[in-house]
DNA sequence: TTTTTGCATGTAAGCGCTTACATTTTTCAT
DNA sequence: ATGAAAAATGTAAGCGCTTACATGCAAAAA
């Protein structure tokens, strides 16, 4: 009744005339099992099929060699870029990703990072800096290696790759400003629960007040990311009578949807509107007009964070602050305001 | 120096003065257990911040909670929606998803398969019916349940939930027909290693064959699915002295990149050149115009296949195979072709 | 009251692996 | 050839949990 199961060790141990020892040295730390045994084993391990078992590995070894992911959405690609190369590199590594998403809600993404964790991730890739403290009090006492992506913070005590949220968005208000901009609307995502969407609403107030604006009455919306969330948002503020000359977006999709609804209500970018988006995914290239976006170095972030990650688990108290640069792609979207419609 | 570790099962016992059988019962099985008893151990969990050791759990109870799946990328939102509702359901049964991606790659694909499974995989989600024999070996030998998505394909031994890839294809395929349509191209993923693009490209030609075109010179190109690939690949047809009139893409991807390269060509979309796409994503939504595509129902597929393979985890001998229907999209790209250019 | 039944709980044997430590074998300087 | 150091291998104790089985105990049946 014991040969039809999946083989063990100790089947491999058995057929190899050695002990699970040696063998579970073979596997692990090669070169400290002779040559000869060592080919002895790998033969008998590929005869029989054998692949070791992921959880008495884990409990005996203390770790899995996956990692996790919490992302807000994978409804649209602005993770998607960044996800895949941290996921290529921890695959380089032999780690693989669990990836969970939390609809940017943070209680959800609480309940997915012990989830995670449960399960025994060695690490967590976290987008944003904005959760819960328990949340951190949670990951440190047990010690669990964590990088923050999307998001740069200056930190002793956290690891993170990201960018500045707040700058580039100033400097492509400020872009828009020196072209003549005089009406400013936004359509942001929530900025209750999302630090990079709050950042870039602040990079565009700071930028109209340094430049003598008012921006009390700064009409800004926000909503979910969604394309169609960018449609109706814009519909909204280009109802206003006081039309804005330019529409800022929290991001790509948003401006896409905004896009989308200029063409159905006959407005011309940027001679009736002009629209800026903020990530640069494929999506803003094939629209028309191009947007005018902030490009975002998704797969570099992705590859680094896994790299950093990768450090941690081997040295618990490694911690790094990665800033990547941005810079603004010049589309066809924005432009100087046309004359008073 | 027992006290500032994690908390085990035998702590919880300890404190609440119960045996650990109790405490795994109250967990696991709560109904099995005195409200009193429950109560105090919960409090207790509580209190201690206890949660279970996963590969403890695993090792002892021969299950993961974990389903596995390889897409073939997550570069494009091709695969989104679908796995976003894949991953929606499993959470609502408290699994969780591992996710790996093979770059449309048969041998990393076989090789994320095993190492998904050693991870301790329940159950998979693969995409597409086209496999090596030794991974279905390798799954069959070993239990493991998988569904098969994106695909259909009538069968006893395996479950799928997918669409009609031929089917949906060649419908399209008739409408363009019928509108008048004679000289046909082609943009494809490559078909070697891809059963949903070989069927999609099969249904375009089947199609044409039965109204009577001659289907051995249809230009043809294969490539990768990327906005990028789909603008060479248009430029290399409309480059041909004899122009098509459509050119029919393999998915929205690539028919968004050959809209874009129209543009940029100057060529106007229907007039000049038809163009469809496949899939309806938010992309062909976006682009100007608007694709004629073939709607998929990513996210019933992608929920449905979760709960096809909660299922099988059930009852290893269960099997489903479901069809979704498809259905054309009306954009603006496919129309009855213009006056000989 | 005594016996039966069934629920609540406890006991303890693993699950398959890693690794500290012990033991044996090989290598090599003397 | 000899002994010490180094290399290879073996022994066995867990890792933290689940679960079959045994036990205890109160309610139901006789």
């Amino acid at each position: 009744m014991n040969k039809p199961g999946i083989p063990t060790l100790d089947d491999v141990a058995r057929e190899a005339k050695v002990s699970t020892a040696t063998v579970s040295r073979c596997l692990n730390s090669p070169d400290q099992v002779s040559t000869k045994t060592r080919d002895k084993i790998l033969k008998v391990v590929k005869d029989l099929g054998y692949s070791p078992n992921f959880g008495a590995q884990a409990l005996a070894a203390k770790r899995t060699n996956t990692f996790g992911a919490v992302v807000p959405t994978m409804n649209n690609a602005i993770f998607a870029a960044g996800l895949q190369a941290f996921q290529e590199e921890l695959g380089r590594n032999d780690a693989t990703l669990l990836l969970a998403s939390s609809s940017y809600s943070l209680k959800v993404e609480e309940e997915q990072i012990r989830s995670l964790v449960a399960r025994g991730a060695d690490g967590l890739l976290l987008i944003g800096t904005q959760r819960s403290k328990d949340v951190y009090t949670f990951l440190d006492d047990r010690q669990i290696p964590y990088v923050i992506a999307w998001s740069y913070k200056d930190s002793k005590k956290q690891s993170c790759v990201g960018f500045d949220n707040f700058q580039a968005s100033y400097e492509l208000t400020l872009k828009a400003i020196e072209l003549g901009h005089k009406k400013f609307a936004v359509i942001s995502a929530h900025t209750s629960s999302n630090d990079r969407a709050k950042n870039r609403v602040r990079g565009i107030r700071k930028a109209l007040e340094d430049r003598g604006f008012e921006t009390n009455n700064l009409p800004c919306i926000e909503c979910d990311y969604s394309i169609e969330n960018g449609s109706l948002s814009f519909k909204e503020l280009m109802g206003s009578p006081d039309r804005p000359t330019i529409i800022m977006c929290g991001n790509d999709v948003l401006a896409a949807g905004a896009v989308k609804q200029a063409h159905e209500m006959g407005l011309k970018i940027p001679d009736d509107i002009s629209i800026t988006g903020f990530d640069n995914i494929e999506l803003a290239t094939v629209i028309e007009p191009a947007l005018t976006t902030v490009h975002v170095r998704h797969k570099r972030m992705g590859m680094l964070a896994a790299q950093v990650l990768l450090k941690q688990v081997d040295d618990k108290s490694y911690r790094e602050n990665i800033k990547l640069d941005t810079w603004i792609v010049e589309g066809k979207s924005l432009a100087k305001p046309g004359p008073v419609s």
